[in-house]
DNA sequence: ACCTGAACACCGTTCAAGT
DNA sequence: ACCTGAACACCGTTCAAGT
């Protein structure tokens, strides 16, 4: 829902009354702005609709932030912080806890589309990704992997998670219509492919899954880990 | 490298020659569009480039393209045209076959990083992707899935692939100076995490394999193909 | 110290007028 | 049928002037 800054039906062409001091903080301005993108997507995100629903001046916000780019960073590192909120417990299961944290990204992801389709081109060092990065090299190193894999299948893990997680928020991120576009493109061309030049796709196109349907990407976790365990067991045996 | 449309050195101010008829279109276009994304990235992507670029009007890109999304959309099948310019063979090993073909993509990709960083966000049902999809259907069929488990390994396989090189492609099209900076918050940053509370990712940090190695995503490949064997083998077995 | 108003540069898109 | 010139709307950013 967004809001108006005064909610009063005054004129368009009345002055907005001047913001007390200090009312303008990050915090509030990195609110605003998911609120925004929340709403209308990526594209609605200007400076001007940013001060409309802060009740402030558009260009207030450059005493906050440098410049657009630097309030980006500030969105995709908010997504990492809301991906840990319900708080992540480590168990003796390191599957199940690797399960556990490629799920809590997916799912922030796809409540903020607009600002996930945003991360995996933005690896910013902050905070909230460190608290990241440490969960998933402790599931590693519990898996039996020595030092130097696990720190490769660390990283390969949490690319893979966040890559994933952000093509899946792009596609939620479309316009409704455009996104139905796509999924029918899926269900009605693929359905046609001429069976002499491609007789694979063809034969199987009616078991296709949906490009939107969870289970791709519970099943692209689930082939990983496995394969983590494989090889962990290899190194074990 | 960016060529001036004419080449002759003429003031500033001095008009251009009318094109003649039937000289612009969609192929060249499009050529000459990822010569100025490779040369200078996707921000240098204007009408007023493009139209420098070709030695044409700006505005007689919109004879052949509705608007820039439909250029951008023209522009991410023309990668998978070239992902599949070395052809692709058949073998009797599915695995290598998959291997190759995630290795032909990643590649692409990274020759074109500009708009191989766009391709996740657009599933554009286009010719090129037919043959990508017809590939990998057939090396699911091959590792002896039954079909409707080898029509989801494929959507998961190839949405793998896809978001996994387009990260990479996103990290290869930051200009140089802020790519440095990126690998250099790793190199730096993350070995002097506290170890009292990131003591997992403290003692590997020195392992951490840097972000453009081309190694991880090699690796990525590796766990997905075996995963995908094991899955198999445990319906044959 | 912080906020506001105005101006500037840039870019996608449209359209009537040309050839 | 195709191309060109001009105009329009929109947006990020800067900065001098206000409180």
């Amino acid at each position: 829902m967004v809001t108006t800054g005064t909610g009063s039906g005054v004129t368009s062409g009345r002055r907005r009354p001047r913001r007390p001091r200090g009312s303008l903080n990050p915090e509030a301005i990195v609110a605003a702005a998911l609120r925004v993108t929340d709403a209308e997507g990526i594209g609605a995100l200007t400076f001007e609709a940013l001060g409309r629903e802060l009740g402030a001046h558009p260009t207030a916000i450059y005493r906050h932030f440098r410049d657009k780019d630097e309030l980006l960073r500030a969105l995709t590192d908010r997504l990492n912080e809301e991906a840990q909120l319900d708080g992540l417990p480590t168990t003796d299961d390191w599957r199940a806890d690797l399960r556990r944290i490629a799920a809590a990204i997916h799912r922030a992801f796809l409540a903020h589309p607009a600002i996930g389709q945003l991360v995996p081109a933005r690896t910013a060092a902050r905070e909230h990704e460190f608290v990241t990065v440490e969960y998933i090299v402790s599931c590693m190193r519990r898996a039996g992997l020595p030092d130097a894999e696990a720190a490769a299948c660390y990283r390969v893990f949490a690319d893979f998670v966040l890559s994933y997680a952000g093509m899946d928020a792009a596609l939620a991120a479309l316009a409704p219509q455009t996104r139905e576009a796509e999924l029918l493109t899926w269900d009605v061309d693929y359905r046609r492919l001429p069976t002499d030049r491609f007789p694979h796709a063809a034969a199987l196109s009616v078991h296709f899954p949906r490009l939107d349907d969870p289970a791709n990407f519970a099943l692209a976790v689930d082939l990983m880990i496995e394969a983590v365990a494989a090889r962990a067991a290899a190194r074990a045996g």
